[in-house]
DNA sequence: CGTCTTATTGATTCAGATCAACGACGGTGG
DNA sequence: CCACCGTCGTTGATCTGAATCAATAAGACG
């Protein structure tokens, strides 16, 4: 298998990635320290739970989903990557994995080590800056999943994740209303708090409604406006 | 009104703040930074919602929750703050903040603006390494916290609300049994995802089961282990 | 073509929400 | 110092949305 060498200077998700802020010579340093991308296929993990943490990843195409395998044996999902997002910032303190990632297709990903990370801050203050914006994001990301999570119907729930991954999809020149799912109803039920059974219900209420149609993974958005509003029903 | 003057260097919560990480050089230079403390009332506001986002803040003494009022009215309450404490971060990258923030009980604030962080993440890189990894730590939490939203009984919810507050309390030398909760059943059932109802239910059930006393806002935790077990129930 | 996984639909059950009433403080003012 | 009022917490009765159990359907894939 052959490796691509792709420069972040080349990249075409530097709009949405780490690059977005950095001049071209921190670019140059950036480049220096990324890892170039390797493929990780369907259902294998790139880490596991409570593995040491090294470094942060960027998802270059295909999606990740990270989640906690609890000691009584299920999982909770905890978020979804699209290209261009990174993830694995929450063990930057406690120098482990507080959650497992797992590639839900074929699966290319940046990797930007850690470890000389304390040198980098110096060396490319704007990255630290950078790294601090993407950390807040990811915060408002889990504040209003909680907001979601702490008291909102099924119905509610399955807008906001449809709303938000519509959101994301048209950041990345995909289209906003033709979306096509990486992942399972169980996998969209467990990282709700909802039963798949729900999930499915749900969706072929809203196709009923005509909101939505959905054919398997493929979902298009016929009423955005409404579903935009069932967002913060109950 | 008397504002007394405590240096970041002489401060009692300095092991648990910004400070932990940081040289003595780099602590008076923090000090040029840091607002000294303001006191707030019980039920009043340190910033709304949407409001521009300009500081970090630090409990000083007391306690803050957070919230987010969704637009039908109701409010998601997202976290509550107690000494030593940082919040506020996750209105750094869209410039305003994403959250309320309310004093639970009459609360001393510190505040460090953040427009000057620009200049300072140069000035202490040591800093701004610190504040990546208290962002880290909130994101840890958070993802706790979805995952007790996602799927959890009442039960596990409230064990794990009362486990996580006691590592918080003992971590400040206070003891990890003996809580006094700062915040209403009201309050506690919002940010749980509960009915006010079911929290006090929850709690005489534990009473009953002898794993804790409660009085009031007062709570004894009889069985530690057995809360903590509880934790991952269902 | 058969097998495996994933999604849908139906029937039943149950945990927790909601509605309602009451009790216990704590603060305020007479 | 006590009586009143308002807030907060507890308890009971009922209702309901979503979980669970169960069966079937529709792709995906070798």
């Amino acid at each position: 298998m052959q490796q691509i060498q792709v420069a972040c200077q080349n990249c075409a998700l530097a709009r949405l990635c780490l690059p977005v802020a950095l001049g071209s010579e921190d670019l140059v340093k950036l480049d220096g320290l990324i890892k170039q991308p390797r493929a990780i296929d369907r259902n294998e993990h790139l880490f596991h739970m409570n593995d040491p943490f090294e470094s942060l990843y960027i998802v270059r195409s295909g999606c990740i989903k990270t989640y906690t395998p609890s000691p009584s044996g299920e999982e909770q999902v905890t978020g979804f990557y699209l290209p261009g997002e990174l993830f694995g910032l929450s063990g930057i303190n406690s120098g482990k994995q507080p959650t497992a990632a797992q590639a839900l297709e074929r699966t290319n990903i940046c990797e930007l080590p850690f470890s000389k990370m304390d040198d980098v801050t110096q060396q490319i203050p704007a990255l630290s800056q950078q790294i601090i914006k993407v950390m807040s994001d990811e915060l408002m990301h889990d504040q209003e999943l909680l907001g979601l999570l702490g008291k909102k119907s099924a119905e509610a729930r399955i807008a906001a994740f449809l709303t938000n991954l519509a959101k994301r999809c048209s950041k990345r020149h995909l289209s906003a209303t033709e979306i096509t799912l990486n992942m399972s109803r169980s996998d969209i039920g467990n990282y709700l708090g909802l039963a798949e059974e729900t999930v499915s219900r749900t969706f072929t209420r809203f196709v009923n409604e005509e909101i939505l149609s959905v054919q398997r993974r493929e979902v298009s958005i016929l009423d955005p406006e409404r579903l935009q509003k069932m967002t913060c029903s109950s």
